[in-house]
DNA sequence: ATAATAACTTGAACCGGTTCACAATATCAA
DNA sequence: TTGATATTGTGAACCGGTTCAAGTTATTAT
């Protein structure tokens, strides 16, 4: 393989001047560039971007962590993220921590040890995380929550929620059951805050039976039918947490011979692809994925560059998707 | 940031010492390794893996090409790989080529730059591609197709194929309508090869007036079924080349107040997890999308171990799935 | 034509690990 | 105790780019 000293010998010029001549062309005569040009080609050179990277210490990389890739969320935050990356110049290393701490702190590792500039987490920071980035590593969470202690991205999920279940309160339901996340998951907390806020609004109290504690998973949401099912006097609605225990709950409940929206309405989160596929199909919250990756990439890179962002925690607009899963509750 | 020179004049032993405690901890006595580790930890050293990426020659990362991250059947071929990475101590950089030649071009160099030692591109090889890596560079081709001029991995996507219009043919379908892909990917042509076969050994003559050119995405099933619903006589079933097709084309049948499967069957070929949930499920062809990517990622390896695998075409088994949306013709 | 200035080129030193020939110790047998 | 052998430790050289002070050449002004 070629090196630098091999194109100087060959094109009869020194070692610095073939390197000026590849990384600012116009400090070198034109002379100089055409003899560079040549022997580049006639040993087909090709500059080692290892020991490039090694000499001007910057590794123009950047890690993403992602609890799952096999998510379509992630996978549209990622692509967001990809594209900023390569406007910039700088490659995306994955790294799939199928949610786990030690993982993570490999990859958090990477940063600390060079091999990359800095990180973008797709999930929310809690307080006091253990893989939280010490100082002097640049990182920023997408996907977040409030009180992220991280710069970050993310939607307003309490408002999110709160406007979910204020729809299904204003169409008449009373009685709106949850499927959550883990409980102490931070956009459990965050969801949960907003579905409280709109039955306070409304004057309903808070009734704990209603809340069933999935993993944003599709068997977890199955099950929850189950519990649901067995009330004397089930919810007339069902307030998921995100579309993946919707359509699975949507298929309990009409495995089980009710109807919706006609007999229980059903919302989701997310808005995946597939919410607009199933049937019926579902009423929840579109996140802009591919919006959040672009900006939490672009705020990467201002802190990466050792500018100040105005904002250090951005908001990204939501939207509201009704569709046909969701209806006036049955007059008993 | 300290380095291995400092760790030295902190222990007192040579930077030879410190580096092989780190990398070869048996070969140091015990009282040696404790001085390293006091000193590093008193340090807070990190070896900077950039330098040592830089004069071992070996990046330890690898290229995954994807034509579209935000694709549910990429995203599993890329976790699959992502884990035999993982343990291999490899890193994984993220190519999302959104199908263009130029950014493919751009990874693909990323290897001749010693960025990375080899990569898997998750489309298949055409003959005479232009991207198709030069020699020196070692490549693998997941989700390829038949003949491809390079290492890869695949499902017998003939043979899957034709088993599915051959279970259309078997339930009673004479006439066998068929949304594509591309014309010339070679995931169509394969394909259409498996359809031809099948035809052929029931006596069906090929008609290509029932072949309507797709592009593997929603919108095109979509309007496939305008062009089938206008046919003066119908078909009974639809062979669509991917579940994204399919599921747009029952959408279709459905909004156009057909019945699927009693008017008309719809199969598709991937099996999304979409599949389990739309409605009707739907019959399908199961690609074992994470287990090409480990495979693919075990070929890689063994390649750039400087190994010669036996087998340089892995045809992993698939699964012909049979759900709601096929059934018998319906009695004229 | 000459001095002053600008533009370009040079090449040794450098980045921070790893390597390896050689030196220094430790271990062991006789 | 001595010599032979095995085990550890040493430190300069190296990887292939980049950098920069110093040197050389070209351009411009007078």
């Amino acid at each position: 393989m070629a090196t630098i000293r091999d194109v100087s010998k060959e094109s009869g010029l020194s070692t610095g001047t073939i390197s000026k001549a590849l990384s600012t062309p116009n400090k070198v005569s034109a002379k100089s560039l055409a003899k560079v040009e040549a022997a580049i080609k006639k040993l087909n050179y090709k500059p080692n971007m290892l020991s490039q990277k090694f000499r001007s210490k910057t590794s123009n990389t950047i890690v993403v962590l992602v609890p799952d890739i096999a998510n379509l969320f992630f996978a549209s935050v990622i692509s967001g993220i990809e594209q900023v990356a390569q406007k910039a110049g700088f490659s995306v290393l994955l790294g799939d921590t199928k949610d786990s701490i030690q993982r993570e702190k490999e990859f958090v590792a990477m940063v600390e040890t060079k091999l990359a500039d800095g990180i973008i987490n797709l999930r929310p920071y809690k307080k006091n995380d253990s893989t939280l980035p010490q100082e002097g590593i640049v990182a920023v969470s997408a996907s977040s929550c409030e009180n992220t202690p991280y710069p970050s991205v993310r939607i307003d999920n309490i408002g999110a929620c709160q406007k979910v279940v204020s729809y299904l309160i204003g169409l008449g339901h009373k009685k709106i059951g949850v499927i959550s996340g883990l409980k102490n998951n931070p956009h459990t907390i965050d969801r949960l805050k907003g579905y409280k806020q709109a039955l306070a609004q409304a004057n309903i109290p808070f009734d704990e039976s209603l809340i069933v504690e999935g993993d944003f998973n599709y068997w977890s949401g199955l099950n929850a039918t189950e519990y649901f099912a067995r009330m004397d006097d089930m919810p007339t609605a069902i307030f998921c947490m995100n579309d993946e225990m919707a359509i699975a709950a949507m298929k309990g409940f009409i495995d089980k011979g009710y109807k919706v929206p006609e007999d229980i309405s059903v919302t989701g989160f997310d808005d995946m692809e597939v919410s607009r596929y199933c049937s019926p199909t579902l009423t929840t919250v579109a996140q802009p994925a591919e919006k959040m990756g672009i900006k939490s990439a672009e705020l990467l890179f201002e802190l990466l560059k050792g500018q100040t962002p105005a904002i250090t925690d951005y908001i990204l607009p939501y939207e509201f998707v009704i569709r046909e899963s969701s209806a006036i509750p049955k007059p008993k």
